[in-house]
DNA sequence: ATATTTGTTGAATCGTGATTCAAATACTTA
DNA sequence: TAAGTATTTGAATCACGATTCAACAAATAT
């Protein structure tokens, strides 16, 4: 029998195999017996923590914006200037690649979104905490006299996010000619635009996109993430 | 027996019928019968015309984009003033509302790309061609002087046509403060600093609005398109 | 130690959707 | 009109995922 957990250590690691599977099968197509199986237990042992499946996707998307959220404000954290501050947001919320499991559940929502009131708010929210994350930074900048707005800070972040969005929808399709450094251009020339930066990337700053070393999910080996176990029906 | 059609006929209707059918239950969560209610047949007809279901998926989003793209194209066909060409191109790009059946297929999508090589394809070929819509506004603005552009024409459609993608999944998600008024709003805000154009909206240019009277599928009559038939698991 | 609670399995059951196909029906052609 | 062909049905079958639950094992309490 697979090692024994605690209710809510066990919790914790459904979680963590429910956004696994999603990532991998979709967020509506996901199957019990595959969230299961990514937790190593039997399809018996997650319905006795969740009995309602839908309870755990949910908590599942809702602990993946969490995290990626605070991975975010972690990595600008350190950072005063308001301009670097400014490109590393930017960066931060562009998935590292075609394969970034952070950002590839947030899309996976993105049209479930029209249909089910509870994903639509959860992205709203998330939308709306960016918003603000942004707006900050480019008020502080302002304050400090390095940034010139060229209009309501409310407004430039609003479409920030919104140029954010966009391109990590882009490169999650494998747009042959907008990867990260390219969408990362494509913000910073509207950036530009709006603060009356030049707002140069540093080095430094791509250095800041190392995300995590490794997703490194701890369940049994299945196929590669990336697109050998692709066949997807629909 | 439902009216006998030829085989072209019913493919058509069959593309059609698929279309609805995915908007209602997501793209991938479709069933065959659902397709079939759809189209007023059993899913036996369905599968004599189209033995392996993901074709039809993929002819119908494929449908779907192409009548997208030829509504955008024909609602400023006849506009000469490259800045209400602009405005009116902005519009036409945003859903209607939370339940514009257009848009919504193709935030369907955005999930499934990640996971789909074909979905990726599509919605990245129209992503292109979207550009180079804008793109061609742009230089012929600029060329008439009407425009002084503010960077490379080519960036300034990206960010458009990024703009206009974010901002329709915020409407499809049913964001409280940000509808189809407000997201034009915001992406003209970015237009204007393109162009160096004042961009004002002339009443005419929202009545262009209207895409089309009424969406009204053929098909029986099922449940109300908005909210009703939702409960969708996951 | 023993009893009790908690977590997990594995097999049985149930329900649903896909798939198949012979029969029936509607067109077309001769 | 008769023969032939194309389309659709409806029932049967198949496959698979969800759900249930008795038995079992691991932790915890007594």
């Amino acid at each position: 029998m697979t090692q024994r957990k605690s209710r809510a250590d066990r919790r914790v690691e459904l979680i963590d195999a429910a956004r696994r599977a999603m990532i991998q099968h979709g967020a509506e197509g996901v199957h019990l017996n595959q969230i299961a199986e990514e937790a190593g237990l039997t399809s018996g042992a997650v319905l006795y923590h969740y009995p309602d499946l839908r309870d755990l996707l949910i908590e599942a998307h809702h602990a993946g914006m969490e995290r990626f959220y605070e991975q975010r404000v972690k990595k600008i954290s350190g950072i005063a200037d308001p301009a670097q501050k400014l490109i590393t947001t930017i960066r931060s919320g562009l998935p590292e690649g075609p394969d970034d499991a952070g950002v590839r559940l947030l899309c996976e929502l993105g049209g479930a979104a029209g249909r089910n009131r509870v994903y639509g708010t959860l992205l709203t929210t998330l939308y709306d905490r960016q918003v603000a994350m942004y707006q900050t930074i480019l008020e502080i900048g302002a304050a400090q006299g390095v940034f010139k707005l060229a209009g309501d800070s409310e407004q430039i972040a609003r479409n920030l996010v919104a140029l954010e969005d966009a391109y990590g929808y882009r490169i999650i399709a494998r747009h042959h000619s907008i990867g990260p450094d390219e969408a990362v251009g494509l913000i910073l020339d509207f950036a530009r635009m709006s603060t009356g930066h030049p707002l140069k990337e540093t080095p430094a700053a791509r250095q800041k996109t190392t995300r995590t070393p490794r997703p490194r999910n701890g369940g049994p080996a299945r196929g590669a993430t990336t697109t050998p176990p692709q066949q997807d029906a629909s």
